[in-house]
DNA sequence: AGCACGCCGACT
DNA sequence: GTCGGCGTGCTC
């Protein structure tokens, strides 16, 4: 060895610390930002990203460890994805380590090669004097295979088995034989872009092809298109999509968790005619990593994804598209807490290329963005079959209820099904936690100190105020009428379940939760058994607010809403108009006009009134100016940070005791040390703070700071966890 | 996150 | 006398 002048890489790597580490490579040459390598670390192996390659070191060289090898003979993760992952990290405060973990399908985080071998084969002379030796002539398939073969002639494994469905079972003997010889390639072919069918199969209507026409004219920024479902915003961006394809780009679509059912992956090949790869939680981890590999290599046009699939390399990407883009499953709550939402504006921004957004009913937040012209505003008219049901708000305070359910309710029920029509009954379960109404006059108990209503807690037996935290026991009276008997409100799908069957004995009920559909296997199943009529009343929670389109549905029915009013969650009320607009949009899709109940306590609320009357765009900007007049997101900004103990003192002192470390600062607001509402997670207590201001940047530097104290802090059994934009504080 | 080093209870 | 509990400290 002459003397080397060897070069330092920064390399991240998977472990939860906000830096990344040095090493030497001996090749300068060959390595490159994007690159994996294996390394040693704290006596471990590992693989890692570079992040960085630079001649010279802030480190003593000389506790520099050499590499130990490079993975990679090429960037897997261009400038634009590790700037991406950079600024993701940075803006969740997540370790960069973590952060690319990410990015990265499991095989390549482990360190396998990102080429597939391939399989050759060449025929050897002693074949070619086998094949024509008549000792053989009873070999009849493996001659049949021989044939196949000119001398120098190499066929891909994949050939042969097209060609040869008996392939497998002659291939060892073949080898063995030294009949065939097998040659190793590393699959190293890109592939140029499949133009799509220029055929359209549907006919857009005029309100359609002006939106398809405007957008493709962008070249980048940000496109809201706002559309009801049935206003047909799949045909739109799927003809947008066909533009940008035909311009050789690739093009990269996002879709909630639930929106993505093999019958919309197959209605845009059909329509497209283009490679297509499909990322999201239930596929393989072999699928993961070829469809990756595949848009890294151009192999495919277009990737249909869920929020994991924002981070796969493209070899030439032209837009991005996200479509429901208010949905909440765009954002992770575990490991690295980030918004796909957020970080798609990013990456367009990045690469410089378009993003689509699309929903029938915007975030409070993109309503802002649009009304102040972040984001181009496009509208699709209402469906052009069905119109807008009609909307019934019913009061309990009024109406006779029985086991949770309005008589007038159960009569509309009642006479929907003796029609042969069906009744879709809504559970809203989220951000619930029941609630104690005094049986004589009906009030619900609140908080002394907050405009709040109290929780009622089953582990502790108490009233908790999830606004100050105070704590109530189990009153003896009511304090408005003095009545003694108490019940707790709120009812699960199970309960609705048996009060619908025991009030219908004739009528099928079919049920939707957690416990009967786990998988998208048994949802197809389900809403199968819809679309056939074998079910005349239908149970369900969220997930069964959006997409598809049942014309036989006739009647909906909203039977908790009030749940989110008793949440204490400033964002109840632009979830329940997301939840009403979706859920209308269920009923009467075909010829048959549709109705929907909606049942609560609170009938005077304006939100159950302006709703209807407005249209949910004018109603959006409309709460908007409250939360401007509160300063309360998007007019502020938000960071939850939430520690975790093994006693809830435990979590709070804690967490007082780094907010006392704090520099003060006017910028930011911080509140009171708060329980969660779901306080005890796997044994773990959990309490939290908000950090709230209008300067995004004080925020930021506020939480890095406790970040850093923390650090400077840990305690064995304590965890503090910081949550970026939060949406619910549960 | 892991993995080692480091000081205190029940075992051959 | 030791084996092993997990507290805390470090990793280029």
């Amino acid at each position: 060895m002459g003397e080397v002048s060897l070069d330092v890489v920064e390399v991240a790597l998977p472990c939860p610390l906000h830096k990344t580490f040095e090493y030497l490579v001996d090749d300068q040459s060959l390595v490159f930002p994007g690159m994996r390598v294996a390394v040693d670390f704290a006596r471990r192996k590992m693989v890692g990203v570079i992040t960085a390659v630079k001649a010279e070191s802030e480190f003593p060289r000389s506790k520099l460890k050499p590499i130990r090898a490079l993975l990679d003979s090429e960037p897997l993760l261009s400038e634009d994805l590790l700037t991406l992952a950079k600024w993701i990290s940075s803006y969740y405060h997540a370790p960069i380590g973590e952060v690319l973990q990410l990015f990265l399908p499991a095989a390549l985080r482990q360190g396998k090669a990102f080429y597939e071998v391939e399989f050759f084969y060449q025929i050897t002379e002693e074949g070619l004097q086998w094949r024509m030796d008549d000792a053989n002539r009873q070999a009849r398939a493996k001659i049949a295979i021989l044939e196949f073969f000119s001398q120098h002639q190499q066929y891909a494994e994949h050939e042969l088995l097209t060609e040869f469905s008996n392939f497998k079972n002659h291939r060892k003997e073949l080898i063995d034989w030294g009949l065939l010889q097998r040659i190793e390639q590393l699959d190293k072919r890109k592939s140029p872009a499949k133009m799509p069918s220029l055929e359209k199969p549907l006919i857009l209507t005029t309100a359609q092809q002006t939106v398809v026409d405007e957008i493709i004219q962008q070249s980048a920024g940000i496109s809201f298109i706002e559309g009801v479902t049935g206003s047909g915003k799949t045909a739109v961006y799927t003809e947008i999509a066909r533009d940008f394809l035909a311009r050789g780009e690739q093009v990269l679509m996002l879709v909630p968790e639930i929106g993505l059912t093999p019958q919309f992956v197959s209605r845009i090949e059909k329509s497209l005619k283009v490679r297509i790869g499909v990322i999201h939680s239930q596929i393989t981890e072999n699928e993961r990593h070829q469809a990756w590999r595949d848009a890294l290599l151009g192999r495919v046009d277009l990737i249909i994804g869920t929020r994991s699939a924002l981070f796969t390399p493209f070899a030439r990407l032209g837009l991005i598209i996200l479509d429901e883009a208010h949905d909440g499953s765009y954002i992770q709550r575990d490991g690295v807490r980030y918004s796909a939402h957020n970080s798609a504006i990013k990456r367009a921004d990045l690469e410089g290329i378009p993003l689509i957004l699309g929903s029938a009913t915007p975030t409070y937040e993109s309503v802002r963005n649009i009304k102040e012209g972040r984001f181009s505003h496009y509208q699709l008219p209402a469906r052009v079959s069905g119109e807008m049901p009609e909307w019934e708000i019913i009061n309990c305070h009024e109406e006779k209820v029985y086991d949770g359910i309005a008589t007038k309710v159960l009569d509309a029920i009642e006479t929907t099904i003796a029609r042969d029509e069906q009744v879709l009954v809504f559970l809203n379960r989220r951000g619930f936690s029941p609630v104690l109404t005094c049986l004589d006059c009906g009030s619900m108990l609140e908080c002394d100190n907050c405009s709040s209503y109290l929780n009622y807690h089953r582990t502790t037996g108490k009233l908790h105020c999830h606004h100050c935290a105070t704590r109530y026991p189990y009153p003896e009276n009511c304090q408005k009428c003095g009545g003694s008997s108490f019940k707790e409100l709120g009812a699960g799908t199970q309960k609705i379940e048996k009060v619908l069957a025991d009030a219908f004995p004739q009528a099928k009920v079919l049920r939707f939760d957690r416990d009967n559909v786990r998988n998208s296997h048994d949802l197809e199943a389900h809403l199968a058994k819809i679309g056939d009529n074998e079910a005349d009343i239908i149970i369900g929670t969220q997930m069964l607010a959006k997409g598809h389109d049942f014309p036989n549905i006739t009647l909906v029915v909203l039977l908790n809403s009030d749940g989110l009013f008793f949440a204490n969650d400033f964002r109840a009320d632009e979830k329940l108009a997301q939840l009403l607009m979706q859920v209308s949009g269920r009923a009467g899709r075909g010829e048959k006009k549709g109705k929907v109940l909606v049942q609560t306590m609170f009938a005077d609320n304006a939100l159950f009134h302006e709703l209807p009357a407005m249209g949910y765009h004018a109603y959006a900007e409309k709460a908007l100016e409250i939360r401007e007049i509160l300063a309360l997101p998007p007019y502020s900004n938000q960071i939850l940070v939430q520690a975790e103990a093994r006693s809830e003192a435990e979590a709070t002192h804690y967490l007082s005791g780094l907010l006392g470390l704090l520099p003060a600062t006017k910028e930011v607001e911080i509140t009171p040390v708060m329980p969660n509402n779901l306080k005890r997670r796997q044994g773990f207590y959990r309490v939290h703070i908000i950090l709230q201001s209008q300067s995004r940047s004080a925020l930021h530097r506020l939480a890095h700071q406790l970040r850093l104290l923390y650090e400077a802090n840990i305690r064995s059994g304590i965890r503090l966890l910081i949550e970026v934009d939060p949406i619910d504080f549960s």
